[in-house]
DNA sequence: TGCTACATACCGACCAGTCGGTAATGTAGC
DNA sequence: GCTACATTACCGACTGGTCGGTATGTAGCA
């Protein structure tokens, strides 16, 4: 018999506010910002409402920090992906990039789609917090995949007068829109399709493929 | 002075119905579907909430109706465009199509992005007749439009083994991620360029321009 | 002892939706 | 062309429940 008695199911301290993160992660890109209440939050966490408000002042605030740890996550998974970032030709990491965004589309929507995404969507006019938290969330994205961009450009040239941070501001669009259409056709394959125009206009920019 | 007394101000009686379905597209365009309350769509009609439910029987119905007559309106104004339809060359036409969506992005975003696209965002997983109207709404126009681009394959030809439908999807989708990056932005410029890369895109597709 | 990290109880405002009623507009019979 | 009745369009007070947020208390750790 050990001196410590079984733990008594006590939901661990000091995690409340991560946890409300990943719940408010999973349940916005499911049901949206506004439909998503803090109580529901605060169930699918595992913590009470007086959890919820010690850690952030309002609603808002919770949306704002949930969009720099979504930024956060994205930086390590996207761009920290070792296989990807081992490439070292810079157009074929821009295609290994396109290519895993792809690959990460799929299942049901609410599983590959963009929190942020869906959040600036509702509130980009009501809260100025949240959309400025959205729109720094897409240009840290943006600005970081320009790089590699940026890199491919001047190994290998573009036609036209093409920007690499353009080119990635398209990317990212082309995502964003993949996933409404998804949401829309209740189907994933259309939004895979669009990516693939989208490599494939890739290509022909750096005349390779066809 | 007249037998009948002057008109005392009666908001003329048979109209709640359209004018209720156009507060929804001014309103869930600014704010989205759910932060968009019955009380506040009858307020900005004109109506009460009576009229909103002798026409509506839930809000969902008027979400539904909402988006059946955003996609008329959008047959009859871009579709319906006298100097558009004149285009004889099919080719010409895909590209004037681009060309005047292109055009029609400018201002706040709550004044040129979709509203179909908005509401599906947020209640494809919660609301089946809501997913099911904004999946055949973007159905609608990207088959209507297909129509166009399969005449333009016909005449002209086109790289690859692209479908004039799977195309016409992707125009869609680069507009609806268009609109998700304007909003985040705060700037309607980006969603612009994103639509520059399209008929860029679309260019080189025909091998024309360049 | 004092601070952090919660929990519990509660608040007024607002939510979608209901319901009993009224006024305008057909419509049928004579 | 007038009455009787049916139908449609609309009104607004009301309901049960949920909303974001607050006030106060407490358990654990330094």
């Amino acid at each position: 018999m050990p001196s410590r008695e079984a733990p008594p199911f006590k939901p661990a301290r000091g995690n409340a506010r991560g946890t409300l993160l990943d719940a408010a992660h999973a349940l916005v890109r499911r049901q949206g910002w506004a439909a998503t209440s803090v109580d529901q939050l605060c169930a699918a966490a595992g913590v009470t409402k007086g959890a919820f408000f010690h850690h952030f002042a309002t609603k808002d605030a919770l949306g704002v920090a949930a969009t720099e740890q979504w930024t956060e996550r994205a930086r390590e998974h996207i761009f920290g992906n070792a296989a990807l970032a081992a490439i070292a030709d810079p157009l074929d990491r821009v295609f290994a990039h396109i290519d895993l965004r792809l690959a990460l589309i799929d299942g049901p929507a609410e599983d590959f789609s963009c929190f942020v995404g869906t959040v600036v969507q509702e509130a980009f006019a009501t809260s100025s917090a949240l959309r400025f938290a959205s729109g720094a969330s897409m240009t840290t994205y943006a600005e970081r995949f320009a790089e590699d961009i940026q890199q491919a450009i001047d190994v290998h040239g573009i036609a036209g007068q093409t920007s690499a941070l353009s080119l990635a501001y398209h990317v990212q669009t082309v995502l964003q829109g993949a996933f409404v259409l998804a949401k829309a056709k209740g189907d994933a394959a259309i939004a895979r399709e669009s990516v693939a125009h989208l490599k494939r206009y890739v290509e022909m920019l750096f005349e390779r493929g066809n």
